[in-house]
DNA sequence: GTCTATAGGCGGATAGAC
DNA sequence: GTCTATCCGCCTATAGAC
């Protein structure tokens, strides 16, 4: 860099592309570096206590050069969880495309326990998406995109399953039509409302029992824990109206 | 205090006795307060940053104070966990208990929407028992008792079902059988282990359920969350084999 | 972009006076 | 039981040199 800066214009400018080129490439990993020290600070003292501090120090820089990556603290947090979603979210989208000529039910199960096992590999950041909301912290709508990765996944095996008849039909309560109507609209308007309030009551379900493992509700409780969520998870299958062939 | 300190015996032992019950008094209605502001202080921070200083400011009081109640901000930090699991116990319980010549299954979702109610009214306590472990901090044994009451009310229900033949029998896998067998003898050896198996998974999933909405994730996804909670609760008293009448 | 230095806070926990 | 004082650590964020 310092070539360029005596350098006439012309060779200046083609100089400094090379260099921002370089400079970019640099920012990207140190950025990355920054984020994986954020990771496992995130794991030993949790989402509340993630201090630049603390990931300066394990990085062996000062505090304040990190001020350039990130302007504040909770800029740092927001990354983590977008990649904590979009994590969560490709593998849910790579278990959805890996058994090639599987049935909706099938695939619904696979997901399943493609969630179930990101979060047992992750417990730290699936408990900063999907555990107590950090105090003080609001989330951005950048976040939003990434959040509903996983959703479209399970909302695609429905979709799938009704172009090809192999949706069941849902009873639903009067009461509930409005809402069940209102959400078809906002979220897969080519279903029908009783099978996607079906679907939103199965996801906040999956969650439950994911959670419930994760964060330790199990302990004593259940042992074989495997073998428990794999049937659980079979009937949201047939909870959402997929059958198994 | 003083006066006893002086006195025969007989009388010392009475008057000890009598300081030592307004002292008790005193100190029952000092820990309350401590545990108090406390709770406020978890609204505002998170159980992470739960500090014996700001309880100590918010009351006034020297910090080094309040070690005389609490050992260690963990030991205080336990407390609110066994008060927190004992209200929402307390709650169910109740709740159970009021519908006079209801059965089983209106009974369950009941319960289930006393669980909702105290964790939207208690969300930052909601969130100190089924939401992210607290780094760095292990709960001691004391917890499971207040822990498993609202379990047991689920599991009265059941028994009471059970024993009125009220409760529809349950397929099992059979890989899931032992699992079964071994949560039915540690929870509720009078009931079918097929039963007991979809209880927890029901247990997980109403927690799963509450969750999602008291910590935010119905936000845009679902507006009419009562009509939808009662759905869904419904939907799990099926699920664990209770029928309405 | 990185550093040092700094401002202006916060925390847990203990010692020793009263 | 409550206080003051203290030890030693932590934090976010900014200013200004290089």
């Amino acid at each position: 860099m310092s070539t360029a800066q005596g350098a006439p214009k012309g060779i200046a400018h083609e100089a400094e592309q090379g260099a921002k080129g370089a400079r970019a490439r640099a920012r990207i990993e140190v950025t990355a570096a920054i984020k994986d020290a954020a990771r496992a600070q995130l794991a030993a003292e949790g989402a509340a206590k993630l201090s630049l501090r603390a990931v300066a120090r394990e990085l062996g820089m000062a505090s304040s050069a990190l001020y350039r990556y990130f302007p504040s603290r909770d800029d740092l947090l927001t990354a983590l969880i977008i990649d904590a979603y979009d994590s969560l979210g490709a593998a849910a989208e790579e278990a959805c495309a890996a058994p090639a000529g599987a049935g909706p039910a099938r695939r619904w199960t696979v997901v399943c326990e493609a969630v179930r096992e990101w979060a047992l590999a992750h417990p730290h950041e699936y408990a900063l998406i999907y555990g107590s909301p950090v105090p003080g912290y609001k989330a951005p709508d950048d976040t939003v995109p990434a959040a509903a990765r996983v959703g479209h996944v399970f909302i695609g095996i429905m979709r799938d399953a009704h172009r090809g008849r192999g949706l069941a039909k849902q009873a639903l309560p009067a009461g509930l039509r409005p809402e069940a109507r209102r959400m078809a609209a906002d979220l897969a308007p080519d279903l029908p409302p009783e099978s996607v309030a079906a679907l939103v009551t199965a996801w906040a379900e999956l969650f439950g029992l994911v959670g419930f493992e994760v964060f330790g509700q199990f302990h004593r409780v259940v042992e074989d824990r495997e073998a428990f969520f794999r049937h659980a998870a079979e009937r949201l299958a047939n909870a959402v109206g997929l059958v198994f062939a």
